[in-house]
DNA sequence: TCAATCCCTTAACTTAGGTTAAGAAACAAA
DNA sequence: TTTGTTTCTTAACCTAAGTTAAGGGATTGA
């Protein structure tokens, strides 16, 4: 049960797609009727540095989960880029609405680097919920713990300083700076380049 | 199948729990069996301006769905309230996170004027989802709609200044500021009360 | 009715981020 | 290597929020 892959891929072989679902199963009770459903639905790909996954205003139509790389989420405010996140190996990112209304994107999802993805289509997962309660309701529970997270990362942020949110950062996620430049930290941070050249500073000297 | 009420209850007595439940099932499609399940499990109750449906550290066992008033969640930071969102008729409060583990609320819910909730144990929930996977089909669909809500309130929140956040507010919420004081406010903008003192005189003169 | 409390506003001063501009450092390409 | 581009930093000045302090209006309770 070999994924499939672009020509160009290099993947090693032995690839599989238990890889590609344990994420969503998060478990190792997955049985062969769930696993033969998924070959050959999902895709495998690698894509470069630069490349856009998703912009603003386009329609979704899959989620994309993340092995290898990072890609930055922004939407446009008067004209600047406002970096929302960032995804690193092991996130998966969609945009959980309605899937049953097709909306235009708020956001754009660009390649900081080259990356490794396994592309869902909307479609395979309605049709998995269906034919699978039980991958349903384990959906249901993941989502909920990522909608959780989420919250307590919002409000963490809401009530901390960029000083501080620069601080914890590098505690949380210190692979970032090597992989994005500083000005789209600075973004992610609530601020412009130059006030995180001060505040890193601030920081130096202290 | 009335509901359950507690002593001092005035509410009308054709109150039914399927006004309880519509909010989860979002369709009039509810069968016979699911209603009888709810009966006599969802405690609906009057609550006085000023309890504490929850406070940080507590271990929260139960969603609550507003059918009445105004919730403020807040949590403490460095001695001061920062109020993280307004809740009012038809919202539903409740902490998705992992209902296997019991952790400690890193919120506060305190009631900001008189209301009317329902109460729904998690355990319930729980039972619910088991005996019910439409149901739990149709939880999973909105919590991904909440989601993704969220996700784009937040993303505007934060791309926005204290002042359009103050403006967009009095066009969404108007009857938050009958609701709870200018200074609860302000934390929810992100900003000191004096602020948005000084953001009001500012809009006034424009 | 009076006092106390709560809430909101204003003002003077401080602090930190935004803006504009310039230059240095790092990196890539010719 | 040289050139050009991208990224980061620094400085001077502007703007808005934080801080501290004071006072006024509204509401509540004695």
């Amino acid at each position: 049960m070999k994924i499939k892959l672009t020509k160009s891929s290099k993947l090693k072989p032995d690839f599989e797609v238990l890889e590609v679902i344990n994420y969503l199963s998060n478990s190792n009770g997955t049985t062969q009727e769930e696993k033969d459903f998924f070959a050959g639905k999902i895709d495998v790909k690698r894509v470069k540095k630069g490349v856009f996954l998703l912009k603003e205003g386009q329609i979704i139509r899959s989620s994309y989960h993340l092995f290898k790389g990072c890609i930055r989420e922004f939407h446009l405010k008067d004209g600047e880029e406002k970096t929302v996140s960032f995804y690193t190996s092991g996130d998966s990112l969609s945009e959980d609405g309605d899937p049953s209304k097709e909306i235009p994107s708020r956001f754009n999802w660009e390649c900081m680097s080259d990356c490794i993805i396994s592309i869902f289509p909307f479609a395979v997962e309605r049709e998995m919920h269906k034919r699978f309660p039980r991958l349903e309701s384990l959906c249901r529970i993941e989502t909920e713990k990522k909608f959780s997270n989420y919250r307590n990362e919002i409000s963490t942020y809401l009530s901390s300083s960029p000083a501080e949110r620069y601080e914890n950062l590098i505690k949380t996620k210190p692979e970032l700076f090597q992989l994005v430049p500083l000005y789209h930290i600075a973004s992610y941070l609530g601020v412009k380049p130059e006030s995180l050249s001060r505040i890193r500073g601030r920081l130096r000297s202290s």
